[in-house]
DNA sequence: AATGCGATGTTGACAGCGTCTACATGTTTG
DNA sequence: CAAACATGTAGACGCTGTCAACATCGCATT
């Protein structure tokens, strides 16, 4: 059995270092900002050598697309996650998950500053682009479900999807970020993305 | 008269280094990404030596500030350009706003990456904090012109402008990553730009 | 015109970082 | 039980940002 790092911290091995690294580092990008992200504080912090880190992580790179690839897979799963709970047709399912997707953002601010770093994809790896590719493709079939119930008929899919993707995209980079949302007065910010949503994908007639 | 570094290549000063940073950087930035900027590297591709950059920004952070700065200063600029030659009523000139902004994105793409790195914000300095409210401010503008003017009477103006600030930022970012606008075929992105728009801001019914 | 000063560029130095290699330690498996 | 393997350590290297001290230039004041 792999030592516990919790129950025997001065074990030579860490037991769960990998995990440990992801973690702080998510803390790390969430306190100082992605730049400070180094291989060796994160090896400070967690009290093993300067160079452990390269044991799980090739590079600093691969550390960050690490994360980026964890980020893509929670954003999905969170996004599903309100798809399934929402149990209506399927134009109610898009909005459902057009607020799970920004919950999640808000939710961990971390991770997504991550995936929006300019460099991120510049180098990614066959996993990175598959969770990309994974979210991409239950947002797109979304999209469709919604087409094919009759909603945007004339719109062009790719259009409909590049719009459908760019709203939460966006409105999250804006919300995560205090200077660019900074003379926002938000009371309720569950509410206020509910607000978002409704300008693209409403669903308030339905109960009038 | 300072000396012109191109009929002077030999001259103890440059001349114009500053801008010869900024330019350089950006320059680099497209290339290699931005993770990849050195003040170091800058120096050696202008021929000068590795502390000069230093003399006009104190650091590396203090670069990407300015280049940040630059950025939304040209992005309000390509925007008002295109809203000044719409000659129409708000809508119509939201409209042109839009696609002014998102075509200075994709035809400046190493300065928009500045723009959503995530840390570029984070210790942001007073002029860079200006220019990003001198663009907000454009945009709060004409969006409370088109509510003026009778467009969504009913929506609260803060959700309204987040909203679009939210598309054309979001789409830039889809479009001017390769990995995440992969399985796009789009032809003529003039038209994929003007698309987008029509679905939030419609323009189209009065040609109609 | 001479001179002195501020702006700009150079050189050298230092610590921190990524990352490689060689070695140590613990775990697992035949 | 021993050998192979995964994981951690120690040391080294070049690169980077950034500072201090010095050099050179343009310019303004006399």
């Amino acid at each position: 059995m792999p030592s516990n790092a919790a129950t025997k911290p001065d074990a030579y091995h860490h037991g769960s270092l990998r995990q440990a690294l992801l973690s702080r580092a998510a803390e790390v990008i969430g306190e100082f900002g992605i730049e400070s992200l180094t291989l060796r504080g994160l090896a400070r912090d967690l009290g093993v050598s300067h160079a452990a880190p390269n044991r799980h992580f090739r590079s600093r790179e691969d550390l960050l697309t690490a994360l980026a690839t964890l980020a893509w897979t929670q954003a999905t799963d969170a996004t599903l996650a309100r798809a399934l709970a929402a149990e209506g047709d399927p134009w109610i399912q898009l909005n459902a998950m057009g607020r799970g997707y920004l919950s999640w953002a808000l939710s961990n601010p971390a991770l997504f500053a991550v995936v929006t770093h300019p460099d991120i994809n510049r180098y990614a790896d066959e996993e990175l682009r598959n969770s990309i590719a994974t979210f991409q493709k239950t947002i797109a079939d979304a999209v469709d479900q919604t087409q094919a119930d009759g909603r945007h008929p004339a719109v062009d899919p790719t259009v409909l999807k590049l719009y459908t993707n760019a709203v939460p995209f966006g409105a999250a980079m804006l919300l995560t970020d205090p200077v660019l949302s900074a003379d926002m007065t938000i009371a309720d910010q569950e509410q206020f993305v509910a607000d978002i949503l409704e300008l693209v994908v409403p669903i308030k007639d339905r109960n009038a």
